[in-house]
DNA sequence: TAGATTGTTAATCGATTAACAATC
DNA sequence: TAGATTGTTAATCGATTAACAATC
């Protein structure tokens, strides 16, 4: 039965199990199951149907989940079967990196907008996208009504360019800087620092 | 009062804390407490307090924490006051950021080995270090005791990869790839997956 | 001292798991 | 049909929060 509620942790979970029907789905699987979905991800088989018991019925008793159908409807439950805009700011080796991915095209995602504030960079291409001068980043993404941005310019500077994706009307950051962003209410950010990842495994070490 | 299980969920705020110590010492301060950290991040001040508990007493009631000493204390508790070696694997744009990337150094850790399958990089340098034949991953990985590896390959080789470093002895592996890696028990993953945090955050648009 | 903040306890809240009727 | 697996309920487990004595 739908909730008007789900848990965040839930969403969390959401796009892993994407991932995982995806690589299925690309092996020519066209049937799983909660189990073996939770085998695969180390998560239990319960706590898989309970999450997607919260948006409805996917799967058939005795038989499991249709692939394709299951991706489909996480698609539309995270609102990907569109594909977002996003304004890339910072166009240094990891935000050239990131410009170049080749991933995000089928998962929902395109990179349109390049912003870089070193005037060597600013007109410059990559894969035939210029990269604009980060003073015109609020009207241009404003206009553009980007609600996506991610950021990979420099710690010190990170702050002021989430600010200023805010004031243009970005509703979703992804922060490379190994700082933490703080957002209105409304405005959500992700964090991804590899640095950080590391140290939470070395306790275990 | 030290206790001798603590949530996984717990040691991975310690990085994020550690990260915010970081930042207000760069900035000079020298004194905080619990409700500005909690406050700075989003966390409720009981709850740091409470984490900080697991560990030990490392505050002074009526004013707060010594940034440094709880700098020192929680980079000890996280085994990150010592650098730990860590190799790369798959030396594409992402690999090849990476790699220059600065901002390990002083938290921790430092990338000493770089392996690719390309023959047309197996050779050559970046900032002075060689990428090698990731042929000779397992030997030389063995041989080093390396534990810790980041793994920046295409996704269809991330597995095959990743049980190669696995019995090369290696006990954390921090995985780039936009697939679920599995481990045995005591080898620790992390995954960094831009298009899951992107899709996170879709849901909510 | 008076004010502030810690560390800790107990209560609350929320998430996970186990179990099973329903049913394909 | 017999076997398998879902969706859901209730129980368990664990994490967060509120409150406050201790104390700097």
């Amino acid at each position: 039965m739908p909730s008007s509620e789900v848990p965040d942790i839930v969403i969390g979970r959401m796009p892993i199990y994407l991932r995982a029907l995806r690589f299925m789905a690309a092996a020519g699987q066209e049937i799983t199951s909660s189990h073996e979905l939770g085998q695969r991800l180390g998560i239990s088989s319960a706590q898989i149907r309970k999450d997607l018991s919260h948006f409805g019925e996917f799967g058939k008793q005795g038989t499991g989940y249709r692939i394709s159908h299951l991706q489909d409807q996480i698609k539309r439950i995270l609102k990907v079967e569109q594909e977002w805009e996003v304004a890339l700011i910072g166009i240094g080796d990891l935000g050239h990196a990131i410009a170049r991915y080749g991933g995000f095209a089928d998962r929902g995602f395109r990179i349109t907008l390049l912003f870089d504030s070193d005037p060597a960079k600013i007109g410059t291409r990559i894969d035939n996208l210029e990269i604009l001068d980060v003073a015109r980043l609020k009207e241009i993404v404003a206009e553009r009504r980007i609600k996506i941005v991610m950021i990979a310019v420099p710690a010190q500077a990170a702050q002021q360019v989430a600010d200023l994706c805010i004031e243009a009307g970005v509703k979703a950051m992804l922060n490379y800087a190994p700082i933490t962003l703080t957002a209105p209410e409304g405005v959500r950010v992700q964090h991804s620092d590899p640095v950080a990842y590391l140290q939470r495994m070395t306790y275990y070490l």
